[in-house]
DNA sequence: GCCGTTTTCGGCCCGACTGTTTTCAGTCG
């Protein structure tokens, strides 16, 4: 179930927007904005607080806390209905048009009348964009582009699609630079991407642009300096390149990593600090460089220390950094083991052999086979298939004294919480993975039940990809989450981080509250290929944007503590 | 509208690029 604090962030947000329209003090309208971010990302719920609580949320004061009294009390904000009555809500779209911002939508609605992106391609086709005062002939253009792009392209990609194409333009590209990377959501991991950012390092820029721009799925530049080139590409994301002179490499690569929020507040404390910082550097004001070549140079000019930068979307980590309280995150080098992966025997497209194989490769020093129960009839699945594909691993874990092979199996939910097997049969693996496969528009309630029922199975050690969501295609399961999280803490039950870029399950923002209830994770691929488990750095990076350290997760323990968390659900 | 190791008023991040504006506003990130 949608919390009240989306509701409500999504309120105040539409306030922002429809203020910036109207033409309201921009900087009112920012600390709407900076407030909607801060509720969005509350753990708290903000059902049932009273005004000194909610005063108590970094950024709100009393007035936008009257406003969230408003909306828990009412289902609304007053503001927001008389705005929506002078401005139609739709305005709002038009500036979802590339180059199109609050100012020109309100000219073009207060001079033509034109209220939603439909009404705007027909007076482009009509030709009454002609004459007005600040649309001349490019503008037309651009406007007609930009509908078409806002059309065709639909928003945002999966990372690990965006992961392909940066890789793609920083190899390419490599030769002509000093240094190279992909930056922006890309490098904060976000888990669906809108423009690909990529950093260079050069003090000779043309023959980098010029090498940019002929890529072979460039189809068009956008814009082009000498500085920053823009670029569409075929059926995939915009890509930005920037160049900077070498020596300002650490200024840049913090700066076009962001995000914006995150920017805002480092220039905050450095302006605080009588300093400047630019993707140049951190200045003196008579212009003296302080620092630039390094991260770890420009946050520690800045008294903080490296911020990773999965954490970087102003969600608490500066002041966690002004504290010393940053999570030691975890990362790649992190993971030991692999509670979820598929083979040919269901719907994998490997044999367990070269499954295992590549497990090896990874430098795991455990994993489980985890294949389909019968539940999932199309998998056909028995009984004895399970038990000899058993035989089999422990055939072969006598090839592979470096790695423990468990074998498990990933069990299906039912409705009403229960699985494949009855007890006496799950006893016999290694781990059980539990999952939602089905019935994905229960009553928020049973979904809850049904979740809470699977926790307190005494043989299901993990709940894979708890939302069952699948990004852009299939929304999450609503359930009161922090119910099922209690339970899962409660009986032993980890909740798993899944790698799949269009999975990413759990999500980073619900990681973050099921952390405080005292949630242990599994990062897993859920590999059903070889290739699949390249996938372990999207799980890493969600994993990291949930605040998750090393202790947190299950799969970066050593054997001994994984048996120990295993055994405890049945004991 | 928010906020305070320059405090309760006066600030509030910074730069690139575009188009049409003859000196810069709007948009974007």
């Amino acid at each position: 179930m949608a919390r009240a604090n989306d509701e409500a962030a999504a309120l105040i947000q539409e306030l922002a927007d429809l203020l910036s329209i109207t033409g309201g003090d921009a900087f009112k309208i920012r600390a709407y904005e900076k407030a909607a971010r801060a509720v969005a990302g509350h753990p708290e719920d903000i059902a049932g607080m009273d005004l000194a609580a909610l005063k108590r949320i970094p950024t709100v004061g009393e007035a936008i806390a009257k406003k969230l009294l408003d909306y828990t009390e009412t289902g609304t904000i007053r503001q927001v209905e008389a705005l929506r009555a002078e401005i139609p809500a739709s305005v709002r779209t038009l500036t979802g048009v590339p180059g199109l911002g609050p100012k020109k939508a309100l000219q073009l609605y207060r001079e033509l009348g034109i209220a939603s992106v439909d009404e705007l391609a027909a007076a482009l086709d009509e030709g009454r964009l002609h004459g007005v005062k600040g649309f001349g002939p490019k503008s037309e253009e651009n406007i007609r582009h930009g509908i078409e792009v806002l059309r065709q392209k639909g928003d945002r990609v999966l990372v690990g699609t965006a992961a392909e194409l940066a890789e793609r333009v920083v190899e390419a590209l490599a030769p002509l630079a000093e240094r190279i990377a992909h930056a922006g959501s890309l490098r904060r991991m976000r888990e669906t991407i809108g423009d690909v950012d990529v950093l260079a390092a050069s003090d000779d820029p043309r023959p980098l642009m010029e090498a940019f721009t002929a890529l072979p799925f460039v189809t068009e530049v956008v814009a082009g300096g000498d500085k920053k080139t823009s670029v569409r590409t075929f059926r995939g994301p915009d890509i930005d390149l920037r160049v900077v002179p070498p020596d300002s490499w650490g200024a840049a690569l913090q700066y076009f990593t962001g995000s914006q929020a995150h920017n805002v507040r480092t220039r905050e404390i450095a302006v605080r600090a009588g300093l400047k910082l630019s993707e140049y550097g951190l200045f003196t004001a008579s212009g003296e460089r302080l620092a630039s070549a390094t991260e770890e140079e420009v946050y520690g000019r800045l008294g903080l220390p490296w911020i990773p930068p999965t954490l970087r979307e102003d969600t608490g980590e500066i002041e966690a950094a002004l504290k010393g309280a940053l999570p030691d995150v975890v990362t790649v080098e992190d993971i030991t083991g692999d509670l979820h992966s598929h083979t040919d025997l269901t719907d994998g497209r490997a044999s367990l052999e070269e499954m295992v194989e590549a497990a090896a490769a990874r430098g795991l020093t455990y994993y489980a086979i985890t294949d389909h129960a019968p539940d999932l009839a199309m998998h056909r699945m028995t009984d004895a298939k399970m038990l000899a594909q058993r035989e089999r691993v422990r055939e072969l874990q006598k090839d592979y004294p470096g790695l423990v092979l468990l074998h498990g199996t990933e069990l299906n939910i039912g409705p009403d919480g229960s699985v494949d097997w009855d007890a006496d049969f799950l006893a016999g693996f290694d781990v059980c993975v539990a999952s939602i496969h089905s019935h994905f528009a229960q009553d928020p309630a049973d979904t809850t039940r049904r979740l809470i029922t699977a926790c307190e199975n005494p043989h299901v050690n993990v709940i894979g990809h708890p939302t069952a969501r699948q990004i852009g295609r299939r929304a999450q399961v609503q359930a009161d989450w922090d119910e099922v999280f209690r339970a899962a803490a409660r009986t032993g039950t980890a909740m798993e981080v899944n790698c799949f870029p269009d999975r990413l399950d759990l999500p980073a923002d619900l990681i973050r509250r099921a952390l405080r209830l005292g949630v242990k994770f599994a990062v897993d691929t859920d590999a059903h290929s070889v290739e699949d488990m390249r996938n372990i750095r999207f799980g890493v990076g969600t994993a990291q944007r949930g605040w998750l350290t090393p202790d947190d997760v299950i799969t970066t323990w050593p054997l001994p503590r994984l048996r120990d968390f295993l055994a405890k659900k049945t004991t």
